[in-house]
DNA sequence: TACACAATACGACAATTATTGAAATGTGCA
DNA sequence: TGCACATTTCAATAATTGTCGTATTGTGTA
């Protein structure tokens, strides 16, 4: 994750309706939600569910898989991590004990994402 | 920290000297840096620091402290984790133990930062 | 093959955001 | 008081982003 990356992934996260898929999909876990499902969840048409979760795609916060003619969206919880872990950085340099160990912590969100 | 908020926040670290900003202030710690300094580091000038800062500010995401005919900055930490905790909540329903524990552990990073 | 449905792509318009330079505000110090 | 410095404010312009309707692609099923 370098500061590109990262302002793509909080582009992609800073609007209403992205951010209430990318929670939603956090909430569902590692098998997701298909397209349809999701833009009637949160109140999109159908273009623009589409759009945002395109948005969402190409931060590479979320991942789509074809299953017969739906498509299933899944948060990609490792880019979730590494973008958590770049935000707190370093944080405090004065107890470095503390925060990388919460780092480290905070990369073993949500185990049930293999990889 | 609701959606409204989180989408302030989000959109305030989307962008690059933005968040060239933040991660310094992260790094920096509670003691903060100058509004000069930060717009150095960042290679701002000294408008377009104000002007980010002023966002970051908007957000909750840092506050300034005026000190002699300085400003300093500093992270607003509670705020950070609130956001931190807002973007991963209920992370999984299948393992709600482990999302649970880990964003608790999350809510301390930093403890430098008192309340 | 032909139809129905899920989802995306495209083009146009509206709205928001970033950048720049010049001017103004506030503070410390001689 | 008056000057120097740190920072912000303002106004204008350029660039990016969101939204909407229509058309298109891809898949399953009769």
């Amino acid at each position: 994750m370098n500061s590109k990356d990262a302002v793509i992934c909080l582009a992609a996260l800073a609007n209403d309706q992205r951010l209430a898929i990318f929670r939603l999909l956090v909430k569902a876990g590692p098998s997701g939600l298909s397209a349809g499902e999701i833009a009637e969840a949160v109140g999109a048409t159908p273009t623009g569910g589409s759009f945002h979760l395109k948005e969402l795609d190409r931060a590479g916060l979320i991942h789509a898989t074809r299953v017969g003619r739906y498509i299933r969206y899944a948060v990609h919880f490792e880019k979730m991590r590494q973008l958590l872990s770049f935000l707190t950085e370093d944080c405090c340099q004065g107890q470095p004990e503390l925060c990388g160990s919460t780092i480290r912590k905070a990369r073993r969100l949500c185990k049930g994402e293999a990889k």
